[in-house]
DNA sequence: CACGGCTGTCGAAGCGCTTCGACAGGCTAT
DNA sequence: ATAGCCTGTCGAAGCGCTTCGACAGCCGTG
């Protein structure tokens, strides 16, 4: 292992030039930097991670926190997770990934020990246990998702309240009266997780504004889950012709079904999805959707958080318009006969 | 912050008596231990990770390298990161998350620097360009994945060469002699991935062998995709009762295709998929399928690399034994008309 | 021409921890 | 009783780096 003293007497300088060389906090000539630049490469050598946290108390790593569940979301939760690397890395910072399973001890583990310069939380709940220890503690932290309560705190998220008004004004517009909404899976809700809340919200209130009739149901995913969800929607709202759906994993079961069951989409029942583009595209019918921007959330989220760690920035809440695009799945609601 | 020397002086005792009673590297007294445990606990002590790492040239933390791409299998590497992330966690481990993006050079980095004491890399490819690093160095590594040649490697991985023969078989007690293969997009195989191409290889000896006719063809994703590749399967294989698919996007679209086309599954046509179980048991048909155990996989990794960073075992290939289990879409051949 | 002010470099003092050797005191074996 | 051996504790020496203050040499200025 190559030390710093060995390069700085490689290049016949001091220990300490070597390292204004390599961070730039104070002129070097341009005659030394090179020798020493020179030695750093023939040397091949690398700082140690360990030593350079010590003595600066900066370990350039940042703990990302995602959830340990798999019941939802998980291109999305993948998609942020290596977009959150990706960015982290252009700034210098390395990802430590902490799985939810630890709870609010992770926080205190990472706080604690100086593993980690920073934290993002994903997964956040309206109500998180792990939001007071980010309040108290002095270290600078991002989430990804909304909480209840989002004072001292930064989050970044999609505007999902915006979201579910979207969907539903794109409805209405087309004439639809009744729309059913198909969630998350009940668990989903039961947590209190925001996205699948806000949404919900944003639905309800914009169709209450246009006097339309909204039904909510949960959803499992898969497909027996879907049809026996499905057959209590008819059964309740024998008039449903408009579709929200937040549930990857039910998007591609409530198409098949709706096929089965003669219902031709989009002449006579309109689909309207929150999921990854990938999702919209690559169903058996071309999805209106609003995208999920998960790989605009992670940069996102890694910017405010370099922005605090530089002492910039500050404590603001990102969100994220929603943009719906309109394909194959929507279309005027049907006349009555 | 609270330090080891505070510690050390609110219990009474000296810095390396603390030290003793954390590590637990010599014997202490009961009482003293209980006294100094009470001081941790009462200050709230955390040891400082950087200074540990520095002083005994260990840091405690795993890299984890995880492919960029997200074109296959997301889902499994979500499950196999946390699994990882789970079962370090468990051997005291923290994972430090890399993404493929600087390939050898993330390598480099983080063995120079003595940021991880070790490696776990997923999406191994034939001839992968980090392996010679990986020889080279002394840091300890598993592979999740076989390259071609293992000499001198760790590796944990489904056996795809038998998971391959294992569905010929299945579909050749069926009855079935006409056989297709809906793979992975083509870029998987020309990367030469090493998971896609050991199925194919087993799928091809063991069809030989029993005088089944195999047709391969890439897929990407999706029902366009697949709606053209199903077209020239038939085209120029019209005999085709048996599909062993593995690409989890074009699961969803060959069974809607072939519905759609009157072939009824598993009647005319039987289905075979390598996917993780929620895929098999969430499609529209329950389907035969060989589970890829991603959890498996990760905690596996994981106890490989502990073993080794403790002095405890050897490289060795880990290939787990495939599993097929029977369900709702394979079934005998169709009896020529 | 002497002075203050730059610029570029060095030496030394830690950062908080681990670990080695030393050793006091009590034990067992002769 | 003595030698030798544990057991439990301590002190001190680093681990490799950052950073602060010091200062040598040089410039331009009054």
């Amino acid at each position: 292992m190559v030390t710093l003293a060995e390069v700085a007497q490689h290049a016949g300088v001091s220990a300490s030039t070597v390292s204004y060389v390599l961070s730039g906090k104070r002129s070097i000539s341009t005659t030394t930097r090179q020798r020493v630049e020179e030695s750093i490469r023939k040397l091949g050598y690398h700082p140690n991670a360990g030593a350079r946290a010590l003595a600066s108390s900066r370990s350039n790593i940042i703990a990302l926190m995602i959830p340990l569940r798999t019941d939802m979301y998980v291109p999305v939760m993948m998609e942020i997770a290596i977009a959150v690397a990706a960015g982290a890395r252009t700034h210098g910072y390395d990802i430590l990934l902490l799985t939810g399973e630890e709870g609010p001890d992770a926080v205190r583990r990472v706080t604690g020990s100086g593993l980690a310069d920073a934290m993002i939380l994903m997964d956040v709940e309206l109500d998180d246990e792990r939001l007071p220890l980010l309040r108290d503690t002095h270290q600078p932290s991002v989430l990804i998702g909304l909480p209840a309560d989002t004072e001292g705190l930064t989050c970044v998220d999609l505007d999902f309240r915006a979201t579910g008004a979207l969907c539903v004004e794109h409805l209405a517009q087309l004439g639809h009266r009744d729309i059913a909404v198909i969630g998350e899976a009940a668990a989903v809700y039961e947590r209190h997780t925001g996205f699948a809340e806000r949404t919900l919200d944003g639905l309800r209130t914009r169709a209450r504004e246009l006097g339309l009739r909204l039904l909510h149901r949960p959803c499992e995913g898969g497909y027996d889950a879907m049809a026996a969800t499905l057959a209590r929607v008819f059964d309740e709202r024998p008039d449903t012709t408009g579709f929200v759906v937040q549930n990857e994993a039910a998007v591609e079961p409530l198409l098949a079904l709706l096929r089965q069951q003669g219902r031709a989409v989009p002449e006579d029942v309109s689909v309207v999805a929150v999921c990854p583009e990938q999702v919209a595209t690559q169903a058996s019918v071309r999805l209106t959707s609003v995208a999920v921007p998960a790989q605009e959330m992670g940069r996102r989220a890694v910017e405010q958080l370099v922005a605090k760690l530089d002492g910039r920035g500050s404590d603001e809440v990102v969100l994220l318009s929603p943009e719906l695009t309109v394909r194959a799945s929507s279309g005027p609601a049907p006349v009555a006969p």
